[in-house]
DNA sequence: TGGGGAATTTTCCTATTGGAAAAAATATCT
DNA sequence: AGATATTTTTTCCAATAGGAAAATTCCCCA
């Protein structure tokens, strides 16, 4: 039947990708099982499609290959095709949290978006962890909405911003933001993705 | 244990992702149960966290919700961990003028920017010129500093941005912008360079 | 080329999922 | 409020996933 083939096919190409990710690091089924807390049998029989992973499982495996949930899906992921078209209200966001940061990615259900644009608040007071720095690949865009805030970049003097200023820099430079007032500052950030 | 802990946890939290998702559609669990080809009953224990969904029932579940299979995971992870450097201080823009906007260029003096920041102005009850729909490549992304702001995209119902709502589309979509209250709107516009 | 260890697949069994239908809970209408 | 229709949850059983260990295959090197 049509329908079944499909979808074992699909299982079978998910399992590709499994595997894939796997051998990219040079790891064994005995690695990732015991990085996952897994049996090796059921990642080999995963990565084959023999069986369908339950979600409970995947979750551990994604952590056990050290990607995101969302990546395993990534290829298959619905991308930013010509003509796409998306909308965010205020504070329908997409809430993450990191240990300095809360911000929230707009427009997360869009894959292969060229810009990731992100709402972050900026605790005021907060104690900076600066061996975070954060890197990535790509350009980066920063507008103060509302406080001030205080931009390090690795190797060059602190900055601080005003509401209405703006930052543009290489993101592969380590960064890092922190509120400067007394209240907390609300920022607006873009990430182009390469 | 903490472990199963906060693994039951992450799956009722799936579970709730999955009840929202349906709801906000105003379908019942047998609607997505006739649109994905499922049995009402694992779609009512999978969103209560009950059961861990099997990869090939959520695959025929995102489909069923009208949503790509990433998009259930959004949790969109490391797109924060992966050179020059420029400042902006409010108001010293390169100001620039067409028939509909006045607008902005941030940072005109950086090349080779793969994005493009703007602020704009949009004058309250200007008369748009529909003749000019706007067309580039690469994608765009608004948000509404102030005011409010009516998109019009080519080939869709115009949609009313207030302050603080956002959009993001394909530039090549013919499109203009227009303030929408009895005040001038302010907005941050950013375009991807390709 | 053949031994030996590492990696993967298979086997076998238990635990869990998935579906159909009954039961319960909600909503709707007069 | 009572009756009925709609939606959700529960129940029970068949189908499938998951794990431990045995069997097999794959490598590497003498």
């Amino acid at each position: 039947m049509s329908e079944e083939e499909t979808q074992e096919s699909q299982r079978v190409a998910f399992g590709r990708r499994l595997r894939q990710l796997r051998r990219q690091n040079n790891w064994t089924l005995a690695d990732v099982a015991d990085r996952a807390g897994l049996a090796i049998s059921t990642i080999s029989k995963a990565e084959r499609g023999i069986i369908a992973l339950t979600y409970d499982r995947m979750a551990l495996l994604a952590d056990g290959l050290g990607v995101d949930m969302a990546a395993l899906f990534a290829e298959q992921g619905e991308n930013f095709t010509p003509g796409s078209f998306a909308v965010a209200r205020k504070g329908e966001f997409h809430r993450q949290e990191t240990s300095n940061y809360v911000y929230e990615m707009l427009f997360p259900e869009l894959w292969n978006k060229s810009m990731s644009p992100m709402m972050g608040t900026l605790k005021a007071h907060n104690v900076m962890d600066f061996e975070e720095f954060v890197r990535h690949p790509g350009q980066e865009f920063l507008v103060v909405m509302e406080g001030a805030v205080t931009v390090h970049v690795e190797g060059r003097e602190p900055v601080t911003l005003q509401q209405g200023d703006s930052i543009y820099f290489d993101s592969a430079l380590g960064h890092l933001y922190a509120s400067d007032g007394d209240n907390d500052a609300r920022i607006l950030v873009v990430c182009s993705a390469s």
